[in-house]
RNA sequence: GCGCCCGUAGCUCAGUGGAUAGAGCGCUGGCCUCCGGAGCCAGGUGCGCAGGUUCGACUCCUGCCGGGCGCACCA
């Protein structure tokens, strides 16, 4: 499918493409010069028309002639019946503008109304198979505000991916092998006799939080004390597996809360179990990439890119965390995903060359693997620094933020700065059901409309459908402004998806609603007369449809009414 | 010390190498006998500093300054 601003920008393309070829001669350029990588873009200025290109300037490199005069060459040989505008004009440096016939906008609502909910959708990802892993939080505590940064964007993420096309599967990595897991049993064991009133002290390292002082309640509460007396081996590994369960199952249930759900659950742990890990090695080995030193196994990580070489095998023979990763990865890949998308958080960025390094020497495309980082979170409250520490398990939790300020707004508010971008949360601001809350703002304006349709139909009307309206007559420059928005959804998108960045459909959706209200505040829909009713009524249920489109993609409910 | 990210309006942030750098908040003043005032309209100050590449730099490169984060036989 091509949408109407696609097919009207390619057209342009063609025809410039076109016009150079038959300029050749003129231009003095060989038949075998390349013709340069050209833009074609929307002008931010208005009075510089509905596209531009840069075509003339970058020309200037091969043909030596000032730009102007080359785009003076250039237009006479211009097809227009490819472009459909009515205007082309050189200005500024040597830009070329071009102004399409106004009417071209009259196709807009048509084909917004005609693709619905689908409007916006793509075929370009190709089916292919692309995963997006994220979130993948220790299963020691609960998800903190972090993981939930990572949740939406991913989630985001995946949900644009999809929608343009891609076979997207969402995947958590469940990091339950290696010290950390000893570590939970540990400090599991000494809730358990802490709750039997037994005098046993979580362990330094251990994981203090209240929510493990609830996990061994519940592990209480099923087995009773009959673990107090059996060999301390056989008594942690009832209570990490039972721990295991219970924070997972309690991790699953707030990210469904969060309106995010997984393809797939993936077990490190598996990884050891099935020999993944040590076929793993004996590849790298095998390829001459692994050397031994201090009784250890070294990857030479830095001869393909990586800061420095790193241990893979520890002299007491276990795998470290990055071995069991690195199959990890592999596994994606050798699972068919042709692109592999992570997102991390910024203080994991250390990793990323090291990973790509392991790919590069397994023989994958590290180009293959994106990590998306994302930088910290500080809650704000009453305008101060809400202060967290992990370590002594006193910070704010997914599950009190969803209880605080609800799904919406935290969907929203992690994923309207661009993930590379600290992130202010201000939780007065995301509870605030006022307009300085743009989540509320968007919201609003799908409600507004939805309202104009519940008016409609006390009334005894029906909805006109679109073929049966005469859009021509929205000429006002409130109408024609909103419609134009309207019509970049398409593209938004995909440039949203391809640079893994949902904060620009969360700045769109804001921008869209802005058009609207001012739309609606200048002007009556019903009752402004027959034919210019229906043609607003369409106009606001296009809005409508892609205000929800939009949200759809970022979590966020789209409400009827507020 | 080395590496990565970030320095844009009073605050929080947008801005695929393009023409006159935007939005929200805050501040001031206006706007419905009418579809939801959680709305609309108007008002102004800014690319950390210095070089370089380019027809053109907030954007790319180098060096400084300032902030964050990494640099374990932790994960």
């Amino acid at each position: 499918m091509r949408y109407l601003l696609a097919g009207l920008r390619a057209g342009i393309e063609r025809a410039l493409r076109g016009a150079v070829e038959a300029a050749r001669p003129e231009l003095g350029l060989k038949p075998d010069t390349p013709v340069p990588d050209f833009t074609v873009e929307v002008p931010r200025e208005k009075n510089h028309g509905d596209f531009a290109t840069n075509l003339a300037l970058l020309l200037t490199k091969t043909v030596r002639r000032p730009p102007r005069q080359i785009a003076d060459i250039l237009i006479p040989h211009l097809n227009r019946e490819q472009m459909r505008v009515r205007d082309v004009v050189v200005a500024g440096p040597g830009f070329i503008n071009f102004h399409l016939d106004p009417d071209w906008l009259h196709g807009v609502l048509p084909e917004i109304a005609a693709y619905g909910q689908d409007y916006g959708r793509s075929s370009i990802g190709g089916r292919r198979k692309v995963q997006v892993e994220f979130v993948s939080a220790n299963p020691t505590g609960l998800l903190h505000m972090g993981n939930a940064r990572g949740a939406a964007l991913g989630d985001s993420i995946a949900a644009l991916l999809s929608f343009v096309g891609f076979d997207v599967s969402r995947e958590f990595y469940v990091n339950d092998a290696g010290h950390q897991v000893e570590n939970l049993a540990l400090s599991m064991e000494a809730r358990y006799f802490q709750a039997l009133g037994r005098d046993w002290p979580v362990p330094e390292n251990g994981y203090h939080g209240q929510d493990l002082i609830e996990t061994a309640a519940r592990f209480l509460d099923q087995y009773g004390d009959r673990y107090a007396t059996v060999a301390p081996a056989e008594r942690r590994k009832a209570l990490l597996r039972f721990a295991l369960e219970d924070k997972l199952t309690a991790m699953r249930k707030t990210l469904a809360q969060f309106g995010v759900r997984y393809d797939v659950w993936f077990s490190e742990q598996s990884l050891h179990d099935r020999g993944a890990v040590r076929e793993t090695l004996e590849l790298l080995r095998a390829r001459g990439h692994l050397y031994e030193k201090d009784g250890a196994w070294w990857f030479r990580a830095s001869a393909f890119g990586g800061e420095k070489d790193e241990v893979l095998v520890r002299a007491n023979g276990i795998p470290t965390y990055f071995a069991a990763d690195i199959a990890y990865h592999k596994d994606k890949f050798d699972r068919g995903f042709e692109w592999v998308i992570n997102v991390w958080g910024a203080d994991h960025h250390g990793h990323v060359s090291r990973m790509k390094a392991a790919l590069a020497a397994l023989g994958y495309d590290p180009d293959a693997l994106d990590v998306v980082l994302m930088q910290l979170v500080r809650l704000y409250r009453g305008g101060e620094i809400v202060r967290m520490s992990k370590r002594t398990g006193r910070y704010v939790t997914l599950d009190e933020l969803l209880e605080e300020v609800g799904r919406d707004a935290a969907r929203y508010f992690f994923v309207m700065r661009s993930a590379d971008s600290h992130l202010d949360f201000d939780l007065d601001l995301a509870k605030s059901r006022t307009n300085e809350n743009p989540v509320y703002y968007i919201q609003y304006a799908h409600a507004r409309i939805c309202s104009i349709f519940r008016q409609l139909a006390e009334s005894g009307r029906e909805e006109p459908r679109a073929d049966t309206v005469d859009v021509t007559l929205l000429q006002e420059a409130a109408e024609r402004a909103l419609i134009r928005r309207l019509a970049d959804f398409p593209d938004e998108v995909a440039q949203a998806a391809f640079d893994l960045a949902p904060h620009r459909i969360a700045h769109y959706a804001h921008d869209v609603a802005g058009f609207f209200h001012s739309f609606y505040n200048a002007h009556r829909v019903l009752g402004a007369g027959d034919g210019l009713e229906k043609a607003r009524l369409l106009l606001a249920r296009c809005t409508g449809v892609v205000l929800r489109n939009a949200l759809q993609l970022l979590g966020v409910a789209a409400p009827e009414r507020m």
